[in-house]
DNA sequence: CTGTTAGCGCCTTCAC
DNA sequence: GTGAAGGCGCTAACAG
């Protein structure tokens, strides 16, 4: 019921590969063919079959894109930036969700990357370790996004979460913080992103001759708010309550900040929080968050400029980009008494500059 | 470089055919073929090209879902529900955004519909109108999530409207509030939802014999938390406050606690806040916010189901199925002094079926 | 500039 | 139970 290619040429009396050059935008075409063609394109409501065209052609316009849950609103923006920015260059995305599962992550980017449904993909790794995707030999390039699985030779796109970690606990110690906690997963887990982002809160803890208590590191199993309200928990049941909390994510955050109210403990009088990701509801939240806010834009830009060339046949060595991030400070915290240089007690909107 | 089905059937030294009733499984094979095949496939790491079976098939096992904007909360989470309940049959997903721009939705949908990628299309529509639905003639099944667009003819998925905004609005009503404002969407918008619920909320304060003061319903152009905040600084420009406020979702809720608190207006006790949709942030945020929530599971599910039914060829009438919804009270609303029986003053957090 | 031809990789009759 | 053959719809290479 469809028409097909031939259906077209046929009313238009002339051959197939005429209407694939009319339609392709081939230069050789004269302009008389062009209007009897496109005729007959419009009578019969003729729409190419993308999969024959991508058979034929070995490519599709279709990039993959691998994120753990695209609920997580981290992961929404960061992929409404990524299929914003792939329509400015005509491609499509095909969007997964691997629920961070290792078995999953591995099941599907080999079922990605070897189908010949895309002709790239971006993976968002969460439980694949470096040995993992090693071992994969994918047929089409990958760019990972956010933090890399060690050892690896794909490229990769992130922002650099040890000085973004450290330059968070560096602004609380400067601003009259002493116990300054963190929020991160389990070791066992051994996530990458919660390792660097607490190297980088021991370094400037260290740095600035400030021990650092193990007992201040929460641990929370997952990264949604109520996992972060149950770590502000155990940071509640602490014989002395820390004056700070670094979340490893907006969300723990905004759980954090839920559990302290419900324990009548004041933000930022009486607790400094901040987040990491900068994820839209920072700015409505009560009080709004200040966090670490990476240019998730230039994130996706990158991703898609990486993936585009080795599309292109690119076999420049691995990149390895580091994307540029803010401290964003809001209501949520609060400079010390012993420190004033960084302004009122209200909330005051200010954007610190990540250097 | 990648091994084809050809290959395989080389290396095992069998035929293509055999080949391929051993990947989809095909009652009559040997053990001994299915042995000698499967260890070619491991051997040489084949995997079916998809494009090549979408063809010859004809169907593709993948399903387009059409929404506005991925990163907004609501089709967040409702996408996550699509692509979850999609996995559980068996089918992916390929997720576009159209912006909600009416241009983009029909460039989109007939672009998905037409090119043989997909076996089916879930459309949540935005800014495309009925006549704009009767006039595509899609190859593809196609079922309308949340509004649907009048006069259509397509299977569609949704919640009433009209019935739950007025719940909301009766629950108001009896819990002792008699100024009651509504957030929507400009009339010339025509956006059907808001339509819907304003019709609700309309008809709920006509049978109680309050008056509509149009006063009371405020304008917003979009449907995000700033829109909310904009909302909300409108109606506490009125000579008189309202002493609760419907919004016609979330977001413009979470907008409308920010803008209020900023004017240091309590909620609940100066003013009851609702929202429409229990996206999960209204858990979290300060107050907890009272809301409609749809069952997003059902929504996904049906939508899978129809959508589904008509891929394997059902010519069953056209469908519209409206999904369960609940009234959840949280603590951005209160019992006003003249009535008491909807309980205490403090965070309780209690549901009331929907009927 | 236009027509003809030959597959892209796979699945599914149809013989055997 | 297995092999052979044809074609899904399209494009690119080549011949005219």
């Amino acid at each position: 019921v469809a028409a097909r290619l031939r259906d077209v040429a046929d009313l238009a009396g002339v051959s197939p590969g005429s209407v694939s050059n009319v339609i392709t935008g081939h230069p050789n075409v004269s302009p008389a063919m062009r209007t009897k063609v496109q005729a007959a394109i419009d009578e019969l409501g003729y729409k190419p079959n993308l999969l024959a065209r991508g058979l034929r052609r070995g490519r599709t316009g279709t990039l993959g894109l691998l994120v753990p849950e695209i609920n997580v609103p981290y992961f929404g923006e960061l992929t409404h930036q990524i299929v914003e920015q792939a329509r400015t260059r005509d491609l499509t995305v095909r969007i997964d969700e691997t629920s961070g599962e290792r078995r999953r992550e591995r099941y599907l980017l080999e079922l990605m990357t070897g189908s010949g449904t895309v002709d790239g993909v971006l993976f968002s790794p969460f439980g694949l370790t470096g040995p993992d995707l090693v071992r994969l030999k994918p047929k089409v390039p990958v760019v990972l996004l956010g933090e890399r699985a060690t050892s690896s030779r794909l490229d990769h796109v992130g922002i650099h979460n040890v000085a973004a970690a450290r330059e968070v606990t560096k602004y609380l110690i400067d601003s009259g913080h002493t116990r300054i906690a963190a929020m991160a997963e389990p070791e066992r887990m051994r996530a990458p992103t919660s390792r660097l982002r607490l190297k980088g809160y021991r370094a400037a803890l260290i740095s600035a001759g400030v021990e650092v208590d193990p007992q201040l590191i929460a641990r929370v199993s997952r990264y949604q708010r109520q996992d972060g309200a149950d770590g502000m928990a155990q940071l509640l049941n602490l014989p002395t309550l820390p004056d700070a909390v670094f979340c490893f994510n907006d969300l723990l955050a905004l759980g954090a900040l839920y559990e302290l109210r419900t324990h009548g403990v004041r933000v930022p009088d009486d607790i400094s929080v901040v987040g990491f990701d900068d994820i839209e509801e920072c700015r409505f939240s009560d009080p709004s968050l200040t966090t670490v806010a990476p240019d998730k834009a230039a994130i996706a830009r990158n991703a898609l400029d990486l993936v585009s060339a080795r599309v292109r046949g690119s076999t420049e060595p691995r990149r390895d980009i580091r994307i540029a991030y803010r401290l964003t400070v809001r209501e949520s915290t609060m400079a010390k008494p012993r420190t004033a240089d960084l302004g009122g007690d209200d909330g005051m909107l200010a954007e610190i500059n990540a250097n």
